[in-house]
RNA sequence: GCGCUUGUAGCUCAGAGGAUAGAGCAACCGCCUUCUAAGUGGUUGGCCGCAGGUUCGAAUCCUGCCAAGCGCGCCA
């Protein structure tokens, strides 16, 4: 466990009441390495002026766990903040626990089963950027959970069911048969690559045309997906999963039984009005008897709740009007519908050349997933998608993405990685000059195996160069606290916040990287605390950009 | 009209009640005899959309307003 994590708790059983953030990583250096705000939040309830209960906590802590805070030199300053400076046993501590541990991760107790449905694209056409966000969304989630010790289903729903399959259908057969398209045809140009045997797809019966085509395009799609590093374990489809199975039907009794419907002007409907919506909603269309899409989204989240205890979906944002409607539904039935959590995503522009492409399925402007991915490269892709916060619309900047440089984030963070991995190696091989190997593997894991070693090179070094020192502290402070990132991430459903924490880390690497030699011919010692360092940054940039599913080049 | 989301530096974005609001891009000035210069140090740049409120403390929470995107079909 990292010293925050052990002095977070401790401060959590000795306050009066708990707190959801006991300490927070220090905003000004001088100050200290984590602050707690506990006496200022807590003075008004308490009634007790804060700097008197910042002074209380700070002693029944160190009446309760004196050990502990040996190893931190603590003050209260301001209005009531505890401040705690980390001293060498602790950062010690902290170093041994980033190399040793082989999960630095904190493990779910949370055994419910947690399924995941992204992108769930109709099988009619190329992936789009919204897609594509929502594939790499939805990827790192799962990563994240997993990580955490979640069980974790990765689902792509297929909506292989719908009008939307006849019109595709009918669309490729008019091209065939060089027809003049009808009105909703989807555009020539988006179908023409996937029907170039035309002799043979000709031959087949409109019924063999639509299982060929759509077989064809959600293999396509797959592929460029697994380009993208995205990886499903379903793909379920709505024609065989949710309607041939009999599960539609099912819900509709199910529904009847709870009396949720009724049936007016031919149509089946949704009593949703009672549950407090604007209106009740169609289940089943007048005349067709043709399920909504919302009838069908019913039946196949209660399938979800067979398999898992909580849901989470990623979803374009044009999707938000069915929510409401489908967690009433749920919940009608008796399902958990509060533990079906929506993540909206928000449209993706594209930047080139200084000026924003607007995207537009008439103009043509639309850019595939599989055109991006040329441009930029998976990493790219990924890592600049994950950027921003999904809620946001965001401007995907392609100049920067391609850019084999230190402007380009994703090789920022990988140049980072990467560089930890030369110095390892350059310790441990015999160098261009000719000289011998500076250390053995094993001289650097005894090294790090050795609690008063650490602690004696750390403390060798406060007293003797201080601004070597500061890059040191800094950065087992940003690694140690880089468990409690990930953790937080989940918790919000966001690996945005990951990759803003690796750029973080990037940059307090390689600022330790100028100002510390770290392979110094005269200094076996303080060589071996740095390469021990540079083994955990590797091991933590590592971590993050696996959870993010970018690629971990050993060289650059 | 109603609902969801967003509004922070010229641009793209972080910031989830705490101390002096941060990165990157763009612009300018520096740093390689030495482990990866794909790096790094510095300068310039802010009514945090507006107005109230809650609080010891608000970019953050609440209310109202303004602006943008998306929803509110027996469409898919």
């Amino acid at each position: 466990m990292f010293y925050y994590q052990a002095l977070s708790d401790l401060i959590n059983s000795a306050l009066p009441e708990p707190t959801n953030k006991p300490l927070e990583k220090a905003t000004n250096k001088t100050l200290g390495h984590f602050a707690c705000t506990a006496a200022l939040s807590l003075a008004k309830s308490q009634k007790r002026k804060p700097q008197e209960l910042a002074t209380e906590i700070l002693q029944k802590l160190i009446q309760t766990n004196p050990n502990l805070l040996d190893f931190t030199e603590t003050s209260i300053a301001g209005p009531g903040f505890i401040n705690f400076r980390l001293e060498p046993k602790a950062l010690a501590q902290d170093l041994q626990a980033l190399l040793l541990q082989a999960n630095i991760l904190p493990q779910s107790t949370n055994t419910e089963t947690l399924l995941v449905e992204y992108v769930s694209a109709n099988p009619t056409g190329d992936l789009h950027l919204g897609h594509g966000r929502g594939a790499v969304l939805g990827s790192a989630l799962v990563n994240l959970h997993r990580a955490l010790g979640r069980k974790v289903i990765a689902e792509f729903y297929i909506n292989d069911a719908g009008e939307q399959m006849n019109r595709l259908a009918g669309s490729a057969d008019r091209i065939l048969r060089k027809q003049a398209p009808e009105e909703e045809d989807y555009p020539a140009n988006l179908l023409e690559p996937y029907l170039l045997d035309r002799e043979y797809l000709i031959s087949l019966t409109i019924q063999e045309l639509r299982q060929e085509i759509q077989a064809r395009i959600l293999a396509k799609q797959k592929t460029v997906l697994s380009r993208l590093g995205v990886e499903f374990d379903e793909w379920i489809s709505e024609t065989s999963e949710v309607r041939a199975s009999g599960r539609f039907e099912q819900t509709l009794k199910d529904l009847a039984a709870q009396n949720l419907t009724y049936e007016k002007d031919g149509a089946l409907w949704l009593k949703s009005q009672s549950a407090g919506e604007e209106r009740d909603r169609v289940l089943l269309k007048s005349e067709s008897r043709a399920a909504t899409y919302l009838a069908v989204d019913i039946a196949y989240h209660r399938y979800k709740f067979e398999r898992a205890g909580e849901l989470v979906n990623v979803w374009g944002a044009d999707q938000q009007g069915q929510e409401v409607s489908l967690h009433n539904a749920l919940r009608g039935l008796g399902e958990p519908a509060e533990k079906l959590k929506i993540l909206y995503l928000q449209l993706v522009s594209l930047s080139q050349d200084g000026s924003e492409l607007k995207m537009s399925k008439r103009a043509g402007t639309v850019v595939s997933v599989e055109d991006l991915l040329d441009e930029v490269g998976a990493d790219a892709f990924r890592f600049n998608m994950l950027l921003s916060h999904p809620n946001n619309r965001f401007v995907f900047d392609v100049d920067l993405a391609r850019r084999a440089d230190d402007k380009n984030p994703v090789f920022y963070v990988q140049y980072a990685y990467a560089r930890a991995g030369s110095i390892l190696d350059n310790a441990c091989s015999v160098d261009h000059e000719g000289n011998a190997a500076f250390c053995a593997q094993t001289e650097i894991e005894a090294f790090a195996g050795d609690l008063d070693l650490i602690e004696g090179q750390l403390s060798l070094s406060q007293s003797q160069d201080q601004e070597a020192y500061g890059a040191t502290v800094d950065s087992l402070i940003a690694l140690s606290l880089f468990a409690e990132s990930v953790s937080e991430a989940a918790l919000h459903n966001n690996p945005s916040a990951i990759a803003h924490e690796l750029i973080a880390l990037a940059t307090e690497f390689h600022t330790f990287y100028s100002r510390c030699r770290v392979i110094d011919r005269t200094n076996k010692d303080l060589s071996l605390l740095r390469l021990n360092l540079v083994s955990a940054y590797r091991k933590v940039l590592g971590l993050g950009l696996e959870l993010l599913g970018i690629s971990r080049p050993h060289r650059m």
